[in-house]
DNA sequence: TATGATGTTGTGACCGGTCACATCCTCCGC
DNA sequence: GCGGAGGATGTGACCGGTCACAACATCATA
């Protein structure tokens, strides 16, 4: 490891022809006859020479390397899209590493630090509408958001088909008999909770339903602010029979909230989330909600920026991924008779 | 961005200067003259040129990038500390990246792509005695591991004091009255599990008790293992009393299976974990665990990582962070009477 | 005035690959 | 026997920085 590192040219050397033969047979050109193939394979081989990505970085312009960028690291949601996108990359031969970036401002060091000098060849943005980080985004560079539909034609985007899951969600309590809904949502300026709310405001609506905001809190998708949330709605003399949060996170809030206030789970209030965290089914009661495939967002989202790399002229994509309601013990048939 | 990129050269011709005087410029060597440098720092930001990291890598032989690989990124814990050693590294001026390999085959991959090409001057490895791949770390490479103490005396480790952690634990448990104390641990192949492990032989020995196998039973960290694992211990004619768990997922399967029994948490059966989980106080009763500071674990690895790198030949350090006891509502006075 | 120390700047090679182009050889057709 | 096509290989510049060293100016000292 501390020895001199082998060269192209040591390789050249021992085998005999020249450098340029040698990058030949290492890119797999076929300009190599078979015998001088074999003879450089052998002597890299021996000596062990391992390519030198740095400098081919810089000579090719091409670092044969992704970054994905998230706003955090601890959201399970993050997680899984990074480890799908991982995944995807290894497949392609493309090394995808992530990082975070708790702020805008950190956002622009890590651009700074990756982007003009061509360390990463794209990036996938989770999340790139939080603060103003889509500002920051180089122009013309290879990018593919995640979690938000593009507004910019010339950028691909994957997410949850939200505003479907928002409706699901809220036809799911409907079809259960509930017809008076309250929904917990998520910040205001992020695109999925504005698509969640349509969804649901849709299904509403097919029901012959008001959309009323007395029945609607923002939250910021912890499950402290569901809890909050379900607290405001008895603070607000609004007795929910059910509530469509549009987290996992949030739903198990306002289940906890309930329990206190001695309201049971499902019998006088039935509660739906979005995600299906993994200890979805640990709750009490285990909880039901739309899950989302973050996995295959994830691996979408490498193969739409592989796409953008290859195909720079091709159109943009925008990819919705379909969630699937996953029916536990946290919903069940609307017990009548509340005069709703 | 697709117009050719401003090279140091421009800069140097633009400001009547040699190429090497921009260089010192952007080092901040002091062997420039104040006029000089601020003539070369006006067309610096005049041409808005950027250093370009990749050849300045290759000339130098540094890329002052780190990578911090971890078995998955899903794991809370895995991304708490990841987020810690992140934080720590913009503060030093390195990037961190991270990347997860799910088996020796992806993190041996991920070592070609990364160390002899020297892509990062470092890296933080997360669980390095999971499979073999702590074998395949490339000796003299500055490593730091976590999570595990290291074996090798020539790398620096940071982990959670896991027999502090387990004794700690089980003398909660102990202070609470309870004298048999089963326990659910994680696979049997990771340091920390026979640390804590360890811990509560202590605890219990301490007090006069016997280590018993019997109460003992093997998980892999997840909910559902500890799910098993309590019904392991009924069908093994053991009612316990009180149940340390290893981790705090293992003892959310725990209470979920002592529930499915109709066994009341914690009056007839008091848990504890280990980690603190940001769900900890969502379950149903809150969990009481061993709190362990990630974020503090993974600035320490950044920390011990750069000193490896700037003092070559001081002594490795390992170092333990300290658990922290919460106390929730998943345990409770033992109410005697059950004749242990 | 010669000498040397110090501060500032410039020159060219170098890091380890790739690229464009030149060269050489062989084989084929006329 | 010659021209040309095509395969295989070699040459040197280049990517954008840094390094070692040379060169030059200035000033104090002997």
């Amino acid at each position: 490891m501390t020895q001199p590192r082998k060269t192209i040219r040591d390789v050249a050397t021992d085998a005999g022809v020249s450098h340029q033969t040698v990058s030949r047979v290492i890119n797999n050109s076929d300009l190599v006859s078979p015998e001088t193939r074999a003879r450089v394979k052998t002597v890299i081989k021996e000596l062990d020479y391992r390519p030198h990505a740095v400098a081919r970085s810089l000579a090719k312009g091409r670092s044969y390397t992704f970054v994905c960028l998230s706003p955090n690291l601890v959201d399970l949601t993050f997680a899984g899209i990074l480890e799908g996108a991982e995944a995807e990359a290894r497949g392609f031969d493309y090394l995808l590493v992530s990082s975070s970036a708790p702020d805008d401002e950190a956002f622009s060091a890590l651009i700074d630090q990756l982007v003009p000098t061509r360390r990463v060849d794209g990036m996938i943005i989770i999340n790139p509408y939080v603060d103003a980080r889509h500002m920051l985004v180089p122009e013309g560079f290879p990018v593919v958001y995640v979690g938000s539909r593009s507004m910019n034609t010339s950028i691909s985007s994957v997410a949850l088909d939200d505003f479907e899951a928002g409706r699901a969600a809220a036809q799911h309590l409907l079809d259960l008999g509930y017809r008076k809904i309250s929904m917990v949502t998520g910040p205001h300026n992020e695109d999925c909770t504005q698509d969640r709310s349509a969804g649901y405001r849709l299904a509403l609506q097919n029901a012959g339903l008001p959309y009323e905001e007395a029945n609607i809190r923002t939250g910021d998708w912890s499950a402290t602010s569901g809890y909050v949330a379900y607290h405001s709605f008895l603070a607000g003399n609004l007795q929910p029979t059910a509530v469509f949060s549009q987290n996992d996170l949030m739903a198990v809030g306002v289940m906890r909230a309930a329990r206190e206030e001695n309201i049971r789970i499902p019998s006088e209030l039935s509660v739906i989330g979005i995600d299906d965290i993994p200890l979805a089914s640990y709750f009490d009661p285990k909880l039901t909600t739309m899950k989302q495939d973050l996995n295959a967002i994830g691996r979408e989202a490498t193969r739409l920026l592989i796409d953008t790399i290859g195909n720079p002229n091709n159109q943009r994509e925008h990819v919705k991924i379909s969630p699937q309601l996953v029916i536990r013990n946290s919903t069940t048939l609307h017990q009548g008779g509340d005069g709703q």
